[in-house]
RNA sequence: GUGGGUGUGGCCUAGUGGUUAAGGCGUCAGGUUGUGGCCCUGAAGAUCGAGGGUUCAAAUCCCUCCACUCACCCCA
């Protein structure tokens, strides 16, 4: 039998209603700060993701779903949103409009991971992007609109965390310093982050092993490093933040896993401790579209995953609004019978009712279980008497009752 | 990529070496003429995840693979 490819999920009938209002809520949030859709390919230059998140991350070294196309190019299934969108801001010269660029997605991410709680292969975000401002009004902007989002889904127990890791100024001295600390231990440290100590200096202060717990609490803080311009703009970020009531804590252990974060980064988080816990995340990447080989701009953005977003949705146990049904039923008795429900279904349709019509040759008892199982409002009955006397039977089955009425008068009937 | 758990009709579950794999939910049909929901009756639906092995005999034991799941790595 063929299966779904692994890590791949089929969306069915009864979990759409989820989707539609985390799609719906999405798209009115953006829609009340500004942000327009955008849509780029499922797939781009392979080179574009490389570049872009860095090729020393897990994503790009061993994540990607890489292939050459027949003309021999590189083509990567997108592993992330934001660098996608920054092609698309260069490429159609929107450095020309009014900045920021405010822009957000929908879209399918592609990673091979193994899958898991909250992980999968092929996966689901939402996520906005501003491009072109460095005010930290704009990051007070995007996770204000991040944590509104979530209340309007429902999902109250979050948290915001917050952080700066410098710029490509102010950094280097932090890595320094904090590769110097661990440099102290690494008798004492898990092989994982002996790894870490080389390949990714940040990462150190997210493991998760408890014998490095210790090293961790007293680690150099990237937040003591950082230049004045980043400690002013992160303090006014804490400031505005503050004025607008948001609840947030600065944690100095979060680092992000993409490569062109800069400055701010955040993530928010269910209360409930979890492997694949983070709901959503995003920063600021101020040099990410240089260096896509545009002029220098200064960009924050947010990603969430839908899946995750939809989890912690039943785990509260919150209730969506459900998607519309049909709510009239067309049964019918005989062949004569049969062709005026044809007539009327569609009739009906036309005037702009949901209806679904019974087919086969079952009884009536049949039709109406049909018609009952499928929780319409109303079964529309018709026999040879109705034909001949040019009428319906209306039946309510939400109740009991039902009436016999002229098949002209059905359409007003139903519009009530 | 590493390590643990699981895999019985569409769904949930019983069965842990021995006759035709049991039940519940759901589906479909019937309970006399054209009426659903409750109730009753009946039917369909399972090569017991796949392949191999041990055995007189395997859903049950062993191996391999696949999938799901949990944790790590990493991330949404």
């Amino acid at each position: 039998m063929y299966q779904a490819p692994r890590g791949t999920i089929d969306i069915l009938p009864e979990e759409q209603a989820y989707w539609r209002f985390v799609e719906q809520q999405a798209a009115s949030i953006c829609n009340l700060y500004g942000y327009e859709r955008i849509d780029t390919p499922v797939f781009e230059n392979t080179k574009l993701f490389a570049r872009g998140i860095g090729d020393g991350t897990d994503i790009v070294e061993k994540e990607m779903y890489s292939f050459k196309d027949k003309g021999d190019n590189d083509i990567t299934l997108r592993p992330e949103g934001t660098a996608s969108v920054c092609r698309a801001y260069i490429e159609h010269g929107m450095a020309n409009l009014p900045q920021p660029v405010k822009l957000y997605y929908l879209t399918s991410i592609f990673r091979y991971e193994r899958p898991q709680a909250g992980r999968l292969r092929e996966h689901h975000q939402f996520g906005y992007e501003a491009i072109g401002d460095a005010d930290p009004v704009i990051d007070t902007e995007v996770i204000e609109m991040a944590w509104r989002f979530f209340q309007s889904l429902g999902l109250k127990k979050l948290s915001v965390l917050i952080n700066s890791i410098g710029c490509k100024k102010c950094r280097p001295n932090y890595l320094e310093t904090l590769r110097k600390y661990y440099q102290k231990h690494t008798a004492d440290l898990c092989k994982d982050c002996l790894t870490r100590l080389e390949r990714n200096t940040l990462r150190l202060l997210d493991c998760k092993q408890p014998a490095c717990q210790q090293f961790i609490d007293s680690a150099p803080k990237s937040v003591d490093y950082l230049c004045e311009d980043c400690g002013q703009h992160f303090n006014l970020l804490q400031k505005y933040l503050d004025t607008i009531g948001l609840p947030y804590s600065v944690n100095h252990k979060l680092v992000r896993g993409l490569d062109y974060y800069t400055r701010t980064v955040f993530e928010i988080q269910p209360e409930i401790e979890g492997g694949q816990s983070t709901i959503g995340g995003g920063g600021r990447y101020d040099n990410l579209i240089s260096e896509l080989e545009g002029k220098p701009t200064p960009a924050v953005g947010f990603a969430t995953g839908i899946e995750r977003i939809i989890l912690n949705l039943k785990r509260e146990g919150i209730t969506v609004p459900p998607v519309n049904k049909p709510s009239v039923f067309v049964a019918s008795m005989g062949d004569i019978a049969r062709e005026a429900a044809v007539k009327l279904s569609s009739d009906l349709r036309q005037a702009g009712i949901a209806v679904v019509q019974s087919t086969g040759t079952k009884s009536l008892k049949a039709q109406l279980r049909q018609a009952n199982n499928l929780k319409v409002q109303y079964a529309v009955i018709i026999g040879d008497e109705e034909v001949a006397s040019q009428t319906v039977v209306l039946k309510d089955m939400t109740g009991s009752g039902q009436e016999t009425l002229p098949l002209d008068c059905l359409i007003d009937r139903l519009e009530d």
